[in-house]
DNA sequence: TCAAGGATCCGCT
DNA sequence: GCGGATCCTTGAA
């Protein structure tokens, strides 16, 4: 991923205008870019889940419209972020045609670029998670934040948002639009990788109020072996098994 | 107006 | 491997 921005290439919104499992593998290797006055962070996206449609029973628009999913069912390429747990934010790329609800959550992100700024931007939210705690809680946060190797600055869904300062207010936001805070970039050629090779997949991660075949059906996607992908996950495992 | 529950992560056992 | 933190969204009263 290179060349940031204002002049930096817009992800084809033609690549999420289509069914999301297919557009899951265009995501996977694209870029992800938070720009912030001068400063600048770039990573790899390489790990994203699938929702798909009302008939999705683990997807937030199986309720139908709200206010809260509104964006699921506008045009692809716009951002959804929500909060998870009261405490994570999650993003995720609007997919399919308007009208059609459906979206990637992206789980993982390998930092390339402001690495600096992402650990510091991981430190403050952990910071503020815990800001009743003792002060010897501060200070061992602040010796393990410091002590993570770069891979694992953004490797789960709500840290991906806590290392590009990822919040409710980029909900909506354009992610095609080079210019934007927060956008896309297309994945380069040089690191192109071999879909049908090199991708992993499997079972959706914390959806166990969905039932079957939902629960099972392998719409997570993954750069297989990549250091970055959450969790002990980087191996492709069988559909059917679930990730813990 | 209220109660229930959730697309998570950390820290300690 | 499990419990706790923490608060928004939803649906029902």
């Amino acid at each position: 991923v290179q060349g940031p921005r204002p002049g930096g290439l817009a992800f084809p919104r033609g690549l999420l205008a289509t069914d999301t499992p297919a557009a899951a593998r265009s995501l996977l290797g694209a870029g992800l870019v938070r720009i912030d006055g001068s400063c600048v962070r770039i990573g790899r996206i390489v790990e994203v889940e699938a929702y798909v449609g009302t008939g999705d029973l683990a997807s937030h628009a199986r309720v139908g419209r709200t206010d809260r999913n509104a964006v699921m069912f506008g045009p692809p390429g716009h951002a959804y972020v929500y909060l998870v747990y009261g405490m994570y934010c999650c993003l995720n790329v609007v997919t399919e045609i308007e009208g059609r609800p459906a979206a990637l959550l992206i789980r993982a992100v390998q930092p390339l670029e402001g690495v600096a700024e992402m650990r510091h931007a991981r430190l403050e939210a952990e910071l503020s998670r815990t800001a009743n705690a003792a002060p010897e809680r501060a200070a061992a946060t602040r010796k393990r934040v410091a002590a993570l190797p770069a891979d694992r600055l953004a490797s789960g869904p709500g840290l991906v948002c806590a290392a590009f300062s990822i919040g409710r207010s980029d909900n909506l936001v354009d992610l095609c639009d080079p210019a934007a805070p927060l956008h896309l970039a297309p994945r380069p050629e040089a690191a192109s990788i071999s879909p049908s090779i090199d991708v992993g997949t499997g079972p959706r991660i914390g959806i166990g109020y969905a039932p079957e075949p939902w629960l099972s059906m392998p719409w997570r996607f993954w750069i297989a072996g990549n250091v970055a992908v959450s969790g002990a996950r980087r191996i492709a495992a069988p559909t059917g098994s679930h990730g813990r």
